[in-house]
DNA sequence: ATGAAAGCGCTAACAG
DNA sequence: CTGTTAGCGCTTTCAT
């Protein structure tokens, strides 16, 4: 391995001299660049940057965690997420360490701590759905830190969301336009802010219409496939109009249903799912969804995150996103 | 900071009693060991694992770099692999960094670039789809590299692939079998080894049933949706009975195209797509495919890529994993 | 305009 | 069974 010494030594200057033409950090005479540069390449040197490091206490790295699970459709959002981060990172000379909590408390309590010891500048998290994850506790705040996608409670920090209430209160709304008014929502588990708030606004939304929330309208399961396609054969039982389905697995799930039971879209229930993916185009007819920008959400929460790397001592920013109504032919 | 120093002396050792006592490197009295570990406590001590990888040389860190196009659904399939790494990976005490070529030679070169001053102990790489790619050149060699999905011409090296010949070989037989004769076969752009694979496994399949080749049944293209509805047009037009698409881009596109244009599958035409997600079960017919072991191409590579590490010095490894064909109701 | 040298936190060779 | 100490490759203060 060729270092900083070897290249002082060809050059015949000082490994300060080279250290600062490396980093332009003071002023070197064009003569000496020269010989510097030309030493350089001739060693192929290559700057350490694990010794930077050491040394300067910045890693130029910052972390990811997510929680995938594995085979699972939703991973493709928190990767469009990190695709963003990746993006706007490389833009700035920063590096990714991505990790998996898995959705579990347990392992992304043991990721954090990992990051605790890896020195890296920052760190964006989508935290697990958990009641009372104690990210306080565990991030020391050697580094700064942004969430993204859901709030845990009382966790104060920079943290970038998506508007749930406002995406499925604009779904349902634009069922509500067309008429429909026996509409059934189907979420994933709630006690998490995605799913309540999403439930939110398909309530918000009856009631501006004056239409009475029923509960038998209302299903709620895990979010896997299965639940999507069980939940939507009792919704399509209680005789529902439309159907509201807030996350992609159980759209996938109550679409399947739908087409087995030769249960016609639109024509007999309309439906609008969440997330926008390529394959919603090729359903029959092409799906309505409820899209989130998660690209723009990894580029928005790093872009947070270098500033606060930059030293900014702004107070805490919640920014909120909008979620879009795509419109195809579902209902 | 709180560093070993601090440790060693609130415990009343020496800071090699300390690592030793860390990294289980050699023998330490029960008595000392329990000093230790109340000063780690009481200090919070979080060992810096930026100086030891300075010292030992070693960053428990491997890079991944994989080929990702914005909002693309083959994105999917490197982001399966991605999983399947980060699993074996944190099951072994290692960190992932994750890089993105964007499909581009250029930048795949300076993220070598990039790995190369980092003091990654492995990489794993999906190499960029492109002519020369002198991959021999950049990897200088300090690490040990795992090729993964596509075969650069002139690379020596380990490398998990996916036997892309017999997947479609074996699709094409099934829909031989099944009485169709006029098949076309869409890909994207030749000269890349998937793809060019793909096509000499739907060339022998005819060819074992003695069913001319047909220049005018195999439809090249980029690999974009826009391509596959185009060239599902132009196969339609050229009557062919069944379609085989040869990757997951196209074949969204091919279905949009006989969706909108109401050719009935399999009535009129037969079709299997390439790469096996939740939402092919969702196209009415649901769609066969050839399933790609994503997650399994990960995590084969991984296990190679880390036996290296420890020093395996086995001649190079080419695994080729199986390929499967998945029938549902589209032929 | 440049150099000398200390030291980041850790590991490991050597010594006892 | 444990301690001393050199140095990994770099940045940066102090000096000139």
């Amino acid at each position: 391995m060729v270092s900083i010494k070897d290249v002082a030594k060809k050059a015949q200057v000082s490994t300060a001299t080279v250290s600062h033409v490396i980093n332009e950090t003071r002023f070197v005479a064009d003569e000496t660049k020269q010989k510097v540069y030309l030493a350089m390449k001739d060693l192929n040197y290559q700057p350490n940057r694990i010794a930077r490091s050491l040394r300067s206490r910045k890693s130029n790295t910052i972390g990811l965690l997510v929680p995938l699970v594995a085979e699972d459709t939703s991973n493709f959002f928190f990767m469009s997420i990190a695709n963003g981060i990746e993006k706007v990172l490389k833009e700035n000379g920063y590096n990714l360490i991505l990790s998996n909590s898995n959705e579990d408390e347990v392992t992304e309590k043991n990721q954090i701590r990992v990051f605790n010891t890896q020195l890296i500048d920052g760190l964006v998290i989508a935290p697990v759905n958990g009641e009372d994850s104690a990210y306080n506790k565990e991030l020391t705040g050697d580094y700064p830190v942004v969430y993204i996608d859901r709030h845990p409670s009382g966790v104060e920090g920079d943290i970038v969301l998506v508007d749930n209430l406002r995406g499925s209160y604009e779904g349902v709304r634009a069922l509500l336009n067309k008429g429909y008014e026996r509409i059934g929502f189907i979420t994933g588990t709630l006690g998490i802010t995605t799913s309540d708030e999403r439930l939110k606004g398909y309530k918000q939304a009856l009631k501006e219409k004056a239409i009475p929330v029923r509960k038998e309208f209302i299903k709620e399961g895990p979010a896997t496939f299965e639940q999507g396609y069980q939940l939507a054969k009792e919704l399509h039982e209680a005789e529902v109009t439309a159907l509201f389905v807030a996350n992609n697995v159980m759209t996938m799930g109550a679409v399947s249903y739908l087409n087995e039971h030769q249960v016609k879209i639109p024509e007999e229930i309309g439906i609008i799912g969440y997330d926008d993916y390529d394959w919603m185009k090729i359903t029959s007819p092409p799906l309505s969804v409820v899209r989130q920008p998660a690209f723009e959400i990894g580029k928005v929460a790093v872009e947070q995150l270098l500033k606060r790397i930059n030293g900014s001592k702004e107070k805490f920013a919640e920014v909120m996103l909008d979620a879009e109504l795509v419109q195809r032919g579902s209902f």
